[in-house]
RNA sequence: GGAGAGGUUCCCGAGCUGGUCAAAGGGGGCAGACUGUAAAUCUGUUGGCUCAGCCUUCGGUGGUUCGAAUCCACCCCUCUCCA
């Protein structure tokens, strides 16, 4: 493939490169070296499950795969005991050995839904950043001022607002960046959030004497809440590797404003079909309902095959749009002996299945109509239930347990 | 080291001339209604406890008081200014 057709490839769907001259000249000088690109993605190791936000990310490493490129994945088992101030107003927890190396096992799992594993090389940051002395990382920082460090975002914001900024926290834009050093990458990819940490990247590459990396940018996904960035803290993610009734369930879940952008970065579908959809909900042709279930199809035949796709939707309808039962409810086993003449107390037995977290918050549940024993509405929190094998209790349209007595 | 401002329930943020405070308001979560979907909107709810009552919460520890998020002492932490 010529350069030029790479370029147009890599291109589409970026938010930002840094630079595209700087691209081009890599990409022709590896076609005339018939050396691959080495291309670069940092993973944050205190959240082990992908999303479809790194969905994004990774989509486009996958290109330069395909491309022939070589992809190396950073796990930052070292950053990740120090905490990235990343999106975050507090600094983050710092994280056990055990636990980084067990994330990162789950990270690599999950990223080859997407990359080629073949062609995907993984690397731990601590085997070069636990090597620095003292001496070295004061020789890193003192190639940076404060002022400098203070124009990112995250950091300027904090100090405006008074809150506090811990020094550590100045030390994540370096590692990062010797990541790059030590790795001489060529390309780092990452959301357009990550864009200080990257172009820091290519300033302390040009203090190695290594020909600066390129910063490829992709746009932020919004989560299902529509406003804040996808990401696990927030709760508002759907994971890559989550089951396709609940991939499906997410997906309608989001506010049909969100829609075009979840087409755009979180399905494969082409740009016509995609302007397809776009023009016949602005004309009013198709139904918003319509287009989000394809969506969600979309979405769940991309990781999960277009049959789980199928079944999820089926599903979907069977339980929300007819109150059904889903295929699988999950079992709560019942022990006997918490049984008082074969009957238990209402609330008690909707904690012990798992539905709700106190006996306080079960009385709330009934009270607020939100409770069904074999689809008959239990109204008084003072009830007692007689509990029988397979018995189905619901509470509210999505948390059902089928009872098991022991 | 000195001076000042703060630390409140999941988050933000009132309260702080002592009881009427399990603590306003907003956000988020959950539920109900409606519906076009786990959209939007509206309403309710949001510490625990077999619950018209009781128990534990307002940075920590002690104290004053019949009674403390509210007053006092000491300690810990954050921010600002000075050095």
């Amino acid at each position: 493939m010529t350069v030029e057709e790479q370029m147009n490839v890599l291109k589409k769907k970026t938010a930002e490169i840094v630079s595209e001259e700087d691209l081009r000249e890599k990409l022709e000088r590896a076609q005339r070296a018939s050396r691959p690109l080495r291309v670069k993605l940092g993973l944050d190791p205190s959240a082990p499950d992908i999303h479809l936000g790194h969905a994004v990310v990774l989509r486009k490493l996958r290109e330069f795969q395909d491309l022939g490129h070589e992809v190396i994945l950073v796990v930052g088992d070292f950053t990740g005991r120090i905490g990235d101030p990343t999106g975050k107003s507090e600094a983050r927890r710092q994280l056990s050995q055990d636990e980084v190396v067990e994330n990162a096992r789950t990270y690599q799992e999950q990223a080859h839904k997407i990359l080629d594993p073949a062609k995907t090389r993984i690397a731990f940051n601590g085997e070069w950043l636990s090597k620095l002395m003292f001496e070295d990382v004061i020789k890193l920082a003192s190639k940076y001022t404060v002022a400098r460090m203070l124009e990112r975002e995250e950091f300027s914001e904090r100090f405006r607002e008074e809150r506090p900024i811990y020094i550590h926290e100045f030390f994540y834009p370096f590692m990062q960046a010797y990541d790059s050093v030590a790795l001489r990458a060529d390309v780092e990819l990452g959301g357009t959030d990550q864009k200080f940490n990257i172009l820091f990247g290519r300033m302390l590459q040009r203090e190695y004497d290594q020909q600066p990396q390129v910063a490829m940018l992709m746009p932020i996904l919004v989560g299902t809440d529509g406003a804040k960035k996808m990401s696990k803290s927030v709760g508002n993610y759907i994971g890559v590797a989550e089951p396709p009734s609940e991939m499906y369930g997410k997906t309608m879940s989001i506010s049909d404003d969100v829609m075009m952008t979840f087409y755009e970065l979180a399905t494969t579908l082409p740009d016509d079909e995609i302007e397809a959809v776009r023009v016949g909900l602005a004309s009013g042709r198709l139904h918003p309902r319509d287009a989000k279930r394809r969506l969600a199809r979309e979405i769940v035949a991309l990781y999960h095959g277009p049959r789980a796709a199928m079944a999820a939707e089926e599903e979907f309808d069977a339980v929300f749009r007819e109150g059904n039962l889903p295929e699988d409810v999950p079992e709560a086993p019942i022990s006997g002996a918490d049984l008082e003449d074969g009957r238990m107390w209402c609330p008690r037995l909707i904690v012990a299945a798992g539905l709700a977290d106190s006996t306080s918050e079960a009385r709330r549940l009934i009270d607020q109509g939100a409770v069904r024993v074999d689809d008959k509405r239990v109204t008084d929190p003072q009830a007692y239930v007689a509990v029988r094998p397979g018995m189905v209790i619901r509470v509210g349209k999505r948390r059902f347990a089928r009872v098991r007595v022991d």
